[in-house]
DNA sequence: GATGAATGAGGATTCATTCAT
DNA sequence: AATGAATGAATCCTCATTCAT
């Protein structure tokens, strides 16, 4: 990308910065699609146009190089959250939902241009590895206040108790649609990376959260 | 297949039964926890009481264990869908959903049971490993042509596009519960797999299928 | 040795106990040569005529078997020293000198057929290794207090400040012999450890211990 | 070379002299501990305050440098010894004790204040290392004359085939005290290196001169 | 003189699997 | 059915060294 005024001849060196990156970006590939144990540190190096050793210059170790792509796949999620709660915060209630509507859409954009994100995530989430509680600290738990918030401040469809179970079933929507995009591609036949889909997706998420904070007719 | 007399003694995965069962359930822990990449065939072996080798007198290698963990997890639930469709084809219309939560009850309590097999799922989800075609075939294809049939017979709240949104979101919270479990008993301080827990999410599922199915009175 | 009754045609597994002890063999004189950080597992494992791996089925890693090594060559000095003091214990004090030197040359022996424990601890000793402290208790430790009653029973030649420095010169000078080795192989023209050098040493000792314990007529 | 003044500054070591002596400096310090094999050149440079790559600027390599450490540790000892025999070549039969003991002292002094060159030595003498030879012919090799002279001008407490060993015993002796420095730490509960423990080697091996030398009353 | 980046060689260790017993 | 021993392949990582800057 950047790249393009840097010296053509390059050889064996290559813009130091962005060696950096080419790893990132390679690392969170593999790591999202095969998880932390399924990667070797060599496969991302060949991907990545350098030798196992040479990635040992920029990163600590595999582990450090996984939660390096963690935290730079996470931070932007929690950058968009915590900005909207801060918008939130001085809106008039019945703004907020629109607000919410905003924060949704980022998200999904910000996840249908980096979709390894959801997988990375969940493949923490499933073997509970010691990158999860900077996840849940970071990310999780502002979007779990925020989206708290808003059922409450809404007509409560969902009591107190049920109120997390909600806030997990909007977690397991959105990142599912990522993380689970090889099993829909199987089941039907679309790709739910394209971009029409993710736009489609997007849209049933807000009919989807109109439905799950509605002041719905029907009670238990 | 030898379950069938269902030993009163069962804790929860089983007993001292043949070695064969031994090993399954170790296996089906450790890969749910774990991947199966990152689990090592001799820490199976070490769980089962056995060495490595031991192993291969019952299963042909890693992946043929693998296969069978995943076949015995599913087989059940594809039980469960199929004994309902075929329930459901002569009920009325009136009855379907009825129908519906009972087989979402059952579901969600074999989960409950196995929660490692919602784990399994999502790992080969995320990973798109081969077996993940069996999945589709024998368990997701069957719930969702039952899913999809539920909604088109009910007033049809999702129109024919959003309709594989709408299923794929009742997989991801059906199945999140118990993968990304780990997750969320870091997040709230409660365990998603206590049967409190485990109740309190089939009570949310009914409200939520309702929800999902309900004549809403919203427009786009 | 011991393989003469095993089948001749033995080709791939050999006989498990000698395999133990074929290692240990061979990683003593390794060690002894180069050093632990020196010596790579898989020059072990070639001299032992196994493969890497192999030789983890024997042994816990690289430091176990150092450790074991080490083990199994400072056992025999501490059961000669052990056996000595106790023998000690009960003669009348003209007959320990006696029995000094009987100790003396059992030690000389058994250290002249390993001449690379006397590497070994040298080694130990420079690179204040973890397993140090295991061998001063383990020998040094009583060879120093059979060497400080043997001393301070004779006509005191050193007074008790001076003693440790004495204790001290004696460890030196013996295990000296055997680890600077190549040292007085280029020196002189003769190998330490060949068998008449090792005569003339144990008599050379018998005269130096005279001398170390003598009721010597110079004062300071 | 640049010591001749010897900074009064200096407290054990030598003082922010140029980078190549603080290189050499550490070195000897980290291969005295760790041996050759043990020690990474990173390490050094670390220690050094630069960057493995830097330290090429000063040294061809890590062998290079390791016969660097070696040569300017045994120099001096090759200068007091040199200088030590020219000076007794003109004394008189009866001084020459006297000059052997201010030789003594003085390679104890140097070896006091660079304990390091004893475990080199010994660690050069352990593995037989290529620069063995060196250390022999330029520093060992005079001081046996040196000692085999003084023996041989002495009454002969030894004959002459014990005279080997009694050289040997006195270099054991003198280099052990620093080699085994750890050992000793750990058995005793003072460290030799302490100034007050090496005046008491002193005071020891000059006991330890005379009784070598003497013309002691005992014969075989 | 110093350094970041790169790398070939090697090093310890793990792993899935085989085989003789 | 079980296992100890063995192993080729691979894994993560270290190391000494080079080179462009």
């Amino acid at each position: 990308m950047s790249e393009a005024i840097d010296d053509p001849t390059t050889s064996t060196q290559g813009d130091p910065e962005s060696t950096r990156e080419r790893i990132l970006d390679v690392a969170e590939k593999l790591f999202a699609d095969r998880g932390l144990a399924g990667t070797a540190v060599r496969d991302i190096a060949r991907e990545a146009s350098l030798t196992a050793p040479s990635l040992y210059n920029h990163f600590d170790g595999k582990q450090a190089l996984y939660e390096a792509v963690l935290a730079r796949g996470v931070q932007p999620l929690f950058d968009i959250i915590t900005a909207s709660n801060a918008t939130a915060e001085s809106l008039s209630v019945a703004d907020r939902q629109a607000e919410s509507e905003r924060m949704l859409d980022a998200i999904m954009d910000h996840l249908a241009h980096h979709p390894n994100i959801g997988k990375l995530i969940q493949h923490e989430s499933l073997t509970g590895g010691p990158s999860l509680s900077l996840i849940v600290r970071g990310w999780i738990r502002p979007i779990v206040d925020s989206g708290q918030n808003a059922m409450s401040s809404s007509f409560a469809v969902w009591d107190e108790q049920e109120r997390p179970m909600a806030v997990a079933a909007w977690i397991h929507v959105i990142l599912g649609h990522f993380a689970m995009a090889p099993l829909f591609r199987e089941l039907f036949d679309a790709d739910p990376l394209a971009p029409e889909q993710i736009e489609r997706q997007k849209r049933f998420l807000r009919r989807f959260a109109r439905l799950m904070l509605a002041p719905a007719g029907d009670a238990d």
